[in-house]
DNA sequence: ATGAATGCAAAGGTTTTGCACCCCC
DNA sequence: GGGGGTGCAAAACCTTTGCATTCAT
């Protein structure tokens, strides 16, 4: 099952424009600066290098702006910058994720795990089987039901993880 | 409620008494026969013939009553049939989701994806940090919020998978 | 100079596939 | 008899690790 993730402005199958999910502010230079400057805070703090092969996953993951897998991330990083392997892109995510630059977000239909840029503000997800992009939610009233329903099996939430696999109703008319 | 002697009451970590899960009428032959029930009907229907291994599987995921990643099952039906390898669980796998037996379920912790024995009743769930059990729990009103959501978004829920990651407040106490 | 980071290859783990053989209908 | 199912091994993947080398500070 192929899967383009171009990120042009051409409508989804659904008719839909394609998301622009996590650069909520400015273009990709602007988000490039941003994860940049979190990254820098971090490796700053830790007394860590700078490396080359670094700004340039971080570069590719600026460009592509969505929810991705490892494995899309290393095909786009290998043909671009073709020295830097597998491995490399591995222990940069890690990296990311402790950085705070990024977050293990859902698992897609395929059973892969995303990553995502975090962003500020706390969302959720909807992924759409009839074109396979994923969208984004946030819902007071769900936030607080989950509380409620936490805190009365006498548990604290820490976390949680959201999905909703939803078709879109535009293509279903067609 | 009926209750299993097997399904004992050795507290676990947290205080609390381990959760009966899946197996929400009945012991493990119980159990069984309904799985095997559900199986028959639909290798039935489909001509498909009936084999030793498979309803060997069955009957471990039966005992097993609970949540488990597809390495744990093919540990247990290993220890118990030796010659039942990996191919031969992954194949049922498929095939008891097929037939309606089984659900892909929650992605724990780790990381790896889970199973369960699909039930009539939806529900989400909980997972607990400090004993990684799995607990159940189902919500009116954020089934409610939540098929609200995405028809606002312009599309037509199908599923979802709603995971809360959360700590027993009793053991923070101690 | 001294850790940090990389690149490469090899190892680890999980899941799938090919194929000869066996078994159920 | 014929197709479904199995067992084994190999292949295919994805991810991690070891190690010598390069790089940043």
């Amino acid at each position: 099952m192929p899967k383009d993730a171009k990120n042009s402005k051409k409508p989804l199958p659904c008719g839909r424009i394609r998301p622009s999910h996590t650069p909520h502010v400015g273009g990709k230079d602007e988000q490039l600066r941003l994860l940049q400057e979190r990254l820098d805070g971090y490796t700053k703090g830790k007394g860590l290098n700078s490396s080359a092969s670094r700004n340039h996953i971080l570069e590719i993951i600026a460009e592509q702006g969505a929810h991705f897998s490892p494995t899309q991330l290393i095909q786009k990083v290998s043909l671009r910058f073709p020295n830097v392997g597998p491995a490399t892109v591995y222990r940069n995510l890690t990296l990311f994720i402790e950085a705070g630059v990024l977050r293990q977000t859902l698992t897609a239909s395929s059973g892969e795990t995303l990553y995502e840029v975090e962003t500020e503000e706390h969302h959720d997800h909807i992924v759409c089987l009839d074109c396979n992009e994923i969208f984004e939610f946030h819902d007071e009233s769900i936030e607080k039901s989950q509380d409620r329903v936490a805190s009365s099996m006498k548990f604290k939430p820490e976390n949680h993880w959201h999905v909703i696999y939803a078709r879109c109703e535009q293509l279903k008319r067609k």
